[in-house]
DNA sequence: ATTGGCACTCTAAAATAAAGAGTGCTAAAT
DNA sequence: ATTTAGCACTCTTTATTTTAGAGTGCCAAT
């Protein structure tokens, strides 16, 4: 990758600035008469046509103004990612909105999706956190109907499961309560993994409930990442890159999908350590339905213990500068709730 | 209004039908020779130009083919809306995907979401059950550290409601449990008015618990609807009704806005009786965003003990003889499930 | 009451023309 | 050795005109 010079440097960022707030494409010109940079049009159609040549920019046909390349966007994004800080005003205003808000794992996802969609106009995306190894903590069961049975599972580090059992024939809640209260003593701190090693209990409704435990259990630990929060939907629908038929589609396609979508945060981010931010542009190859598209994630939470991910979808041409700050301060600030949340157990 | 003969009553369905299909004005040529009606085009010409006259089609321009108006579609919608029936398969089919599922009012709403959407070709909206008189069953206070615990609410009928509450200071699990208890004893089968009358506990902890849970239960009762649901929201973003620059912005801005739908349901549907089905056609005069769209809705559920609406959105020109069907044909089946939920309390 | 025929209207699509923005290159200027 | 002005050229966008066709309404004939 060659070395560009200051001047082809300054130049690529004002074209790309530029570029991000018109969606036009750049010409010489105009850069010339709007920036008062001391050049002729003729010597920035020069440096132009080097960064052309360098792959950092492109014309979308023989005579027209330039646009950047994936490349030219990566080149922009890692100038641009580590000085870039959120006006103070700005994070003092959403961490108000944390701390006001009631103090629930669902309350702050759906907060942190809405905060990051309206600061970048992209669509967010919010992963909840997920405890990395699961243990148990307790189970309660309470009889509702004949044989129906509601068993909410509460685990170490507070992830609460409910589910409604429906057992071979009706058992009175005294018995019920029995079990529950032999359970929480036996599997305290267990994994899901420890509890196949156990001797089968005596009393069978024992047994039987074990084993749904330690199923339940399983299901949370293969879970890559909990629930999935999303806003702004409509935010990119306006953009005018997303005004082709297929655009729209194929991107928002993936937000029907929530496997999917998590799969992609989990891979995306699995090689990350919380507090670093990603940048994929362009589908970065791998993401077909991402091709126009642009993607800032995060991991954020309690590495080890419970984390989770978050980011923002826009076009290739989406506010970075906006963006990329938001995502980083949400998900620092996010981690901190989850770090208070779950120190103490 | 004025009533139709029997031969503008089949000019109108064939042509509505028609239209709902191509998206195209129909004209009177097209029609003749399409359907085997033993009509020249001249004739149908001039049903034709009574049908406007009346209000039930118009033209987009002097030459153009005919469209239906909103009073046509209403027409339409009326006169099929009791005969028409799900083909008994696709019954099966649905039923077996909703037996097979796990018994969690979670999976139950994303299926029928699902299910809907995918059936009408439009975005489906489901808002789970809500429960009209809501009466506590069962507390439970788990200490999961320092001060904060946390709280699992159970209603009657099944409804949980978990909160982190955040004391005063750390309070032993033992002294939680017996907290617990005591109200357990004391509150079972109340309402959250009811609690209010209830004179002061003697144990400080008790008193404050009893006032967060008559709390909690008071905004569950407040709250019009339960959650909402949503699934194909791409499927109407192909239709070209939607590509105005404007057109899916504005309905899909609805989608954003939890409240909004919720009220939209809520007030749509409260004078009308679980399974009885309506349907708004233009947004009605009333729903600005929806003036190009139509909404079929129905309630569901038990009166008077748990009930929910679901519906679907799609453009004016939707598959109505599909979508009512399917609408009616879901709420049932929800209605069924709620039923066998509630009944033995 | 129904139908064939016909003149008329209006749109959508195709063809053509004009305008404009931007480029690359060359030769002169700094 | 850069930088710049100038110019010919290319290609898109926009406007204008033409053409084709679908559909209508109405009248006279069946």
């Amino acid at each position: 990758m060659p070395n560009l010079t200051e001047r082809q440097k300054t130049l690529l960022m004002l074209i790309i600035r530029d570029y991000i707030d018109t969606a036009q494409p750049i010409g010489s010109k105009r850069l010339a008469e709007h920036y008062h940079i001391n050049l002729s049009s003729a010597t920035i159609r020069n440096e132009m046509a080097a960064l052309t040549e360098m792959g950092y920019l492109r014309q979308p046909h023989t005579s027209a103004g330039r646009v950047p390349t994936e490349e030219g966007y990566r080149y922009f994004v890692s100038e641009m990612m580590h000085s870039a800080e959120l006006p103070e005003t700005v994070q003092r205003t959403i961490s108000h909105q944390f701390f006001q808000s009631r103090p629930e794992l669902d309350q702050w996802m759906t907060l942190a999706a809405s905060i990051l969609a309206s600061q970048s106009q992209g669509v967010s995306v919010v992963a909840a956190p997920h405890v990395e190894s699961t243990k148990f903590k307790h189970v309660e069961l309470i009889s509702t109907q004949g044989r129906q049975v509601l068993m909410v599972l509460v685990m170490l580090g507070g992830e609460v499961s409910q589910q409604i059992l429906t057992l071979a024939e009706p058992v009175a809640q005294e018995r019920l309560s029995g079990t529950a209260a032999r359970l929480n003593g036996l599997l305290a701190g267990q994994t899901a993994q420890a509890m196949s090693t156990l001797t089968a209990r005596p009393d069978p409704l024992d047994q039987d409930i074990l084993l749904l435990i330690a199923n339940d259990m399983r299901r949370l630990t293969e879970k890559a990442s909990g629930e999935i929060y999303t806003d702004g939907l409509t935010n990119i629908l306006g953009e005018p890159e997303f005004s082709e038929v297929d655009g729209p589609r194929r991107a928002l396609k993936i937000f029907e999908e929530p496997a999917t979508l998590q799969d992609l945060l989990a891979k995306t981010t699995s090689n990350s350590n919380v507090g670093a931010l990603q940048v994929l542009i362009g589908g970065e190859g791998e993401y077909d339905d991402l091709r126009q598209c642009s993607l800032v994630i995060a991991r954020y939470g309690v590495p080890g213990m419970a984390t989770g991910a978050l980011g923002v979808l826009g076009p290739m041409r989406m506010a970075y500068s906006r963006t990329i700050p938001t995502v980083r301060f949400v998900a620092g600030l996010l981690s901190e709730l989850v770090s208070d949340n779950i120190s103490g157990e």
